[in-house]
DNA sequence: TTAAAATTGATAATGATTTTCATTATCAAT
DNA sequence: ATTGATAATGAAAATCATTATCAATTTTAA
């Protein structure tokens, strides 16, 4: 499914609840759709209202929260704050994401789900739900990083210079 | 090890870590270590002040920021928010929380270690760490559901009333 | 086209967390 | 035990993300 299609499809999820299709949401799902990495509410607003200036913040927060509950979108939890959204997973899905330019890509967990019961059954829990993300870094990140690091060393050779 | 020898332990950390060790600091640690469940820094706050009326809130943050710098308390990531703190993981451990009377428990997830860093590699991300968490509902509280669950039904019994 | 109702965006309010700052407590050196 | 440098404290103020208010606008079913 392309983005186009993937836009009406979500704007119709939003008439079968009872909601209007409006040009603040379209352009909130779009650029929710056109991004593959987590974005906080005000990141959003700004790319939005690029392309359409009437946008207001407080519809983004609204529009997230109405995202959320129809499980399009889904909060990302990072060690720098819990405030990102980013299109929801898709049944027993997990998210890993590149620590130094935020790309995201789902993995499937289905081989974890005996695991989890497992575990809980021994210490007397009846386990209904369990989050799992991966940090690392990403193809691009690492070839970048080594880019680098080369052009650090030569930069030694070449002025005679130390790194510090 | 028990809970006065485990304070003295964390206010050695702070020691070498070059902190000082005060009454403050003390009754916080007290409390985290003598509860087994995440607690919010005001959660924290209230319950220090019974014993140390002094106690003041903006210390309980800067202690629980230093504490986590120290990898001796850590962030507890619940769907309801992220602002609670729990005695950290020593090593390879994750959570297991109870949704109903927030109870927490870890356990070991080494098994886990050989699955993250193949599925990293299987989208080229070199994985660094990893976020795991368990959610569902501890012995008691699943007791106490059935109690209330088989009372409901006496009453119905008894008074003839229906639930609703 | 019309009118009811949902939605919007500007603004104000909220509430958790941080910063500021004068006072107090700690601790190594005496 | 005392001292003094300075880390730590707590009260109050500031900050900042999020939420509530409300009049104006847009959507949608009839």
């Amino acid at each position: 499914m392309n983005t186009a299609e993937n836009i009406i499809q979500w704007m119709n999820m939003l008439t079968e609840r009872g909601c209007r299709q409006t040009d603040a949401r379209r352009k909130i799902i779009e650029v929710i759709l056109t991004t593959s990495r987590a974005m906080e509410p005000f990141e959003i607003f700004e790319i939005g209202r690029k392309q359409y200036p009437g946008l207001g913040l407080v519809t983004v927060y609204r529009t997230l929260e109405k995202l959320e509950s129809l499980h399009l979108v889904q909060r990302v939890h990072q060690p720098g704050g819990c405030n990102m959204y980013i299109r929801a997973a898709s049944g027993h899905e997990h998210l890993l994401i590149c620590t130094s330019c935020g790309q995201a890509v789902y993995f499937s967990g289905d081989d974890l789900t005996q695991f989890m019961s497992t575990v809980g059954s021994q210490f007397g829990y009846q386990v209904s739900d369990h989050w799992l993300q991966l940090f690392g870094t990403c193809q691009n990140c690492q070839a970048q990083m080594q880019r680098e690091a080369l052009s650090k060393s030569t930069e030694e050779v070449e002025c005679g210079k130390k790194s510090g």
